[in-house]
DNA sequence: ACCTTTCCCATAAATACCCATGGACTTTTC
DNA sequence: GAAAAGTCCATGGGTATTTATGGGAAAGGT
């Protein structure tokens, strides 16, 4: 199973590459296709990302609703379709697309955030602020979390 | 198993011609025909695309329907009937009949949207319009979704 | 013969590929 | 234990390839 842990800050230089951390990229081996498939979510500001044959799993899910119901539609649309497989090139990096770049707000460097079976790409002073914003929530959250593991 | 992701907007020349996305091309390279089968939504402003073989194994489902049947009567109308194969020339362009841009109110540019096993093909402004009315519904897809994945 | 459709080639821009550098950290050697 | 050599990684830049797209020539239909 793929697990991407801590995070990493890298440049993104004037063609708009940025390596990928080395530590990802090896957890990334062992996936069919070299590519991150990259999405934004339509109302957060970051970007999604996770191995080729893990978003597959999850984009099965969609391809098993009935194949013209507007809830498959919608979804198609907001995940399949805004979603973007970027290949790692020969040297580890992927070139964020511009519309991408906006989404994030990312101008001269990206944040790699590990979140287990996926990854998370930041302005990194979004995420500064981000992790100040999640501080309240942490205790609540953490009871949520044992709750679930003891059923 | 094929997984048309991601959308690109491409220009439609005088002649009617649209190059079909680069990636697209890719994933029908192992379809047993080069084309691609459309047809128009009955009561939408886009039309359905598919490679071939998945067109077909598509197809089967309605096949399978008793034969004289009202139902599978209906759906042969409109879909097989409905249908029209679309040869990829050698530059991967097709042609989108006159009925076709109709349908879809196409003028100058085609946008291409991947569904998974199959595309769809918009104006590029009534597809922007259309995720602005499918954003309500984001939440509340994605949870179908995932209840669905956990069974 | 004319109009339409298909095929073929040309070009510019975007993309992918290749190699080089410098820094941080490890390992080896004396 | 300090210096030297080696490794891995992020990053910069140049070159080759691919892609979208325009136009013209050939082929087909009426």
């Amino acid at each position: 199973m793929t697990t991407f842990l801590a995070s990493y800050t890298n440049g993104i230089d004037k063609k708009g590459r940025v390596s990928v951390p080395a530590s990802f990229r090896a957890e990334l081996a062992n996936q069919s296709r070299q590519v991150i498939v990259v999405f934004a979510s339509p109302d957060e500001p970051f970007l999604y990302a996770w191995g080729y044959d893990d978003f597959l799993k999850f984009a099965e899910g969609i391809k098993k609703l009935p194949p013209m119901s507007k809830e498959r539609q919608r979804l198609g649309r907001s995940i399949l379709a805004a979603a973007r497989p970027l290949p790692i090139d020969g040297d580890g990096r992927i070139v964020v697309p511009e519309h991408f770049v906006g989404k994030a707000e990312l101008n001269s460097k990206a944040m790699f955030a590990g979140q287990g079976d996926y990854f998370t790409i930041w302005n990194p002073e979004t995420y500064e602020s981000q992790l100040g914003d999640d501080l309240p929530y942490y205790e609540q959250d953490l009871e949520a979390l044992t709750a679930w593991e003891l059923e």
